[in-house]
DNA sequence: GCTGAACATTTGACAACCTGAACCTTTCAT
DNA sequence: ATGAAAGGTTCAGGTTGTCAAATGTTCAGC
């Protein structure tokens, strides 16, 4: 905090600017893919993460970075579409495992699969100028030790943070 | 469909999986610097597409793919708190635009520069290598043409898309 | 000039997402 | 055994988003 950086290096900002474009790119094609599947964005993001196998709502919740009372409406709908299934942890009854059923995990694997993303805005590129973003992007991940674990895997858009009716209060 | 892409390249899938934890974090940043203003990241975005000037409300729909119906109700928040007005376009007075008050600019400016994203993870990289990774960026956005006009400007985190009631029906 | 199609915005109903506080059950330390 | 702590759920309240049906405005064609 003690750092004062008034004027940001300028090639930063633009950066940031096309981050915040491509962010934008990312997550309509995400909602696209999820919507043409019936499903939501949140749902499709907790259904993406439960590829890895069993895990606890907390856990999701964590993941996603919201309240776990947001994840009990997220797979009470999921479940009552047969997407998922609820199960008590035997080792600590307190906690639900939420498994995805056969349903579930074919619909997110299509999901995944159909993200063009990938293709589309990536096939601009040539191999090696994409290992060279590949190891860009590495370092600044792993700058910030952002690791939700494993990385491969789950394509979901991102975290959900502080939106809604808490600070923001409308006329 | 006719194209079968069965494996992508490796470096590929990778870099999309990068880009996703990227979307995430950079996703997550951006909320919390509007929560932390009492913005929603809705408002926020309508906030920073009012940065380069006026605009008509039907083009901020069209810029966040969402229905113009949407955008009549965050408008009517964002003028209930002095962020915005809205003003009749004397050349077609069907439109309405909306600009932004100075409270609003002031708002969403201050936003975009409490953006710790640029600094926390682009300060891993060199002077060089920053300039590296907008020419790629560039090069991805421009080939998708997915320019919402001139560049610089807004910090806006992106397209809404289809969430909602509509195909996803619940038990 | 008048009529009707097309457009921009709004309204209303409804579903999903999200937070925050209160509550129940289970676990664990004392 | 008792009480604090943790995992989930429920409830109330606000925001975002959709869709369908208004309302007001523009524009082409007659």
């Amino acid at each position: 905090m003690a750092e004062q950086t008034p004027t940001v290096d300028p090639i930063t900002l633009e950066v940031v600017d096309l981050m915040a474009r491509l962010v934008g790119l990312f997550h309509r094609e995400y909602e696209e893919a999820a919507a043409a599947r019936s499903l939501t964005g949140a749902q499709a993001k907790v259904l993406a993460l439960l590829r890895r196998g069993p895990m606890p709502m907390r856990h999701i919740a964590q993941t996603l970075a919201c309240e776990p009372s947001n994840i009990t409406g997220i797979v009470d709908r999921l479940e009552g579409r047969g997407f998922v299934t609820r199960e008590s942890d035997p080792q600590d009854r307190r906690v639900k495992l939420v498994v995805a059923t056969d349903a579930g995990r074919s619909a997110s694997a299509e999901l995944r699969e159909s993200l063009n993303f990938a293709r589309e805005p990536l096939a601009a590129l040539e191999g090696e100028e994409r290992a060279q973003l590949r190891d860009l992007l590495r370092r600044m991940l792993d700058s910030t030790g952002a690791g939700t674990g494993p990385s491969s895997g789950d394509g979901g858009a991102g975290g959900a943070a502080k939106a809604g009716g808490g600070t923001a209060k409308a006329g």
